[in-house]
DNA sequence: CGAGTTTGACCGGCGC
DNA sequence: GCGCCGGTCAAACTCG
C-alpha cells in the first residue's frame, strides 16, 4: 500500500477524537465508490458482504448525519499506547488478516513463561520483553466506531463484557469506558463513551472480533433478535469464516437493537439508522424494503 | 466464593 | 527532555 492510500484509509474520521469530528460530514472512508443503494438489497447485503469494506461501501454515501459506522483501523496511527504494565496481552493483538487462533497461542506461551520464572526473572523478562516489543511496532485490530442514541452507557450486544478501565475524557464531562469480552482467549475490546457534543448520543468502539459464537444466541436470550433472518444470515456467515473478515456485522449492528424488544430487528434497526441518518431516509427506505 | 466493577498507579507514544 | 494523554494493570471492593 502506497502512502497515498495509507493517507486515504487512515484520515477520515478517528472516533477516538470525536471531539473533532464535524457532525455535518461523512465519517466513512472516502476511497470506496460511491454505491447505488438499488443494487443491494440489505438482505442480499449481509447475506453476501460480511467485511467491513461492503459495510462502509454500502454505506460510503455523503451522509451528513452524525452516526454511522466507521471502519477505523488506526495502525498507521498507531497513536493508542502500548501502556499498562504487561504488554503481553496487547502486543499480541494483530493485524485483522490474521487468524485469531494465533493470537492464541501466543498469549498461552507467554502466560505459561510467567507462570514458570521467579518473580525477579520475571521482572526482567519483563523488561526485555517490552524493549523486544517495542522494536515490532504494536499492529492494532481494525476498529468499528458506533454512535448510537440512547440512555444507557453500556449497550446490550449479546456478548458479555468485562470492564477493566475507565478513564476521564479530556474536554468532556463523560468517562470512557473499556471493556474486555469475558471469554477466554477472546480479545475483543470495546469502550464506550459519551459524546459531550450530544450526550444523548453513545459511541461504542469495537475492537477485534470474537472468535467464539455470540453467548445470547446460546442461552437463547435475544430470541427474537437471534431468529430473525437478518440475524441468523450474518451470525452463519460468522460461524463459518471467523477469520475470512476483519468484522462481524452481527456484532456491528446488534447493539443497536434494543436487545429487549421483540420488534423484527430489521425495522428496528431501520428506524434507528433512520433517525441517525435523517437525510438518507430514502437510502435507507430502500436497503430495507428491497427484500 | 467467584465474577464483575472501581480506581489509583503505571507505562509508552506523541507533541512541544 | 518533559509533560500530557490514552490505554492497561491489578488490588481492593461489591454483588449475587
Amino acid at each position: 500500500m502506497s502512502n497515498e492510500e495509507g493517507k486515504n484509509l487512515y484520515q477520515p474520521y478517528d472516533p477516538f477524537h470525536y471531539d473533532q469530528l464535524d457532525m455535518n460530514r461523512s465519517i466513512f472512508h472516502q476511497q470506496h465508490p460511491p454505491l447505488d443503494p438499488a443494487l443491494m438489497s440489505f438482505t442480499n447485503f449481509f447475506d453476501t458482504s460480511l467485511d467491513y469494506n461492503s459495510l462502509s461501501r454500502a454505506f460510503d454515501v455523503s451522509c451528513s448525519s452524525s452516526e454511522v459506522i466507521s471502519p477505523v483501523d488506526d495502525v498507521s496511527k498507531n497513536k493508542a499506547s502500548c501502556g499498562g504494565k504487561n504488554l503481553n496481552q496487547s502486543s499480541t493483538t494483530q493485524n485483522s488478516s490474521v487468524s485469531s487462533s494465533s493470537n492464541e497461542a501466543v498469549v498461552e506461551e507467554d502466560s505459561i513463561k510467567s507462570i514458570k520464572e521467579d518473580p525477579r526473572d520475571e521482572e526482567k523478562s519483563k523488561k526485555q520483553n517490552n524493549i523486544s516489543k517495542k522494536k515490532e511496532k504494536r499492529q492494532r485490530e481494525p476498529r468499528f466506531a458506533f454512535l448510537t442514541k440512547s440512555e444507557i452507557d453500556h449497550l446490550e450486544d449479546g456478548y458479555r463484557w468485562r470492564k477493566y478501565g475507565q478513564k476521564a475524557v479530556k474536554n468532556s464531562p463523560y468517562p470512557r469506558s473499556y471493556y474486555r469480552c469475558t471469554s477466554q482467549k477472546c480479545l475483543v475490546k470495546k469502550r464506550v463513551e459519551r459524546s459531550y457534543q450530544d450526550p444523548s448520543v453513545v459511541i461504542t468502539t469495537y475492537e477485534g472480533q470474537h472468535n467464539h459464537h455470540c453467548p445470547a444466541t446460546l442461552r437463547g436470550h435475544s430470541a427474537g433478535i437471534m431468529s430473525s433472518p437478518f440475524y441468523a444470515s450474518a451470525a452463519s456467515t460468522s460461524l463459518t469464516a471467523p477469520s475470512s473478515g476483519p468484522t462481524l456485522p452481527h456484532e456491528l449492528f446488534s447493539h443497536l437493537l434494543p436487545t429487549n424488544s421483540r420488534a423484527d430487528p430489521a425495522s428496528l434497526m431501520y428506524q434507528n439508522l433512520s433517525l441517525q441518518m435523517p437525510d438518507h431516509y430514502g437510502l435507507l427506505q430502500d436497503l430495507f424494503t428491497q427484500k
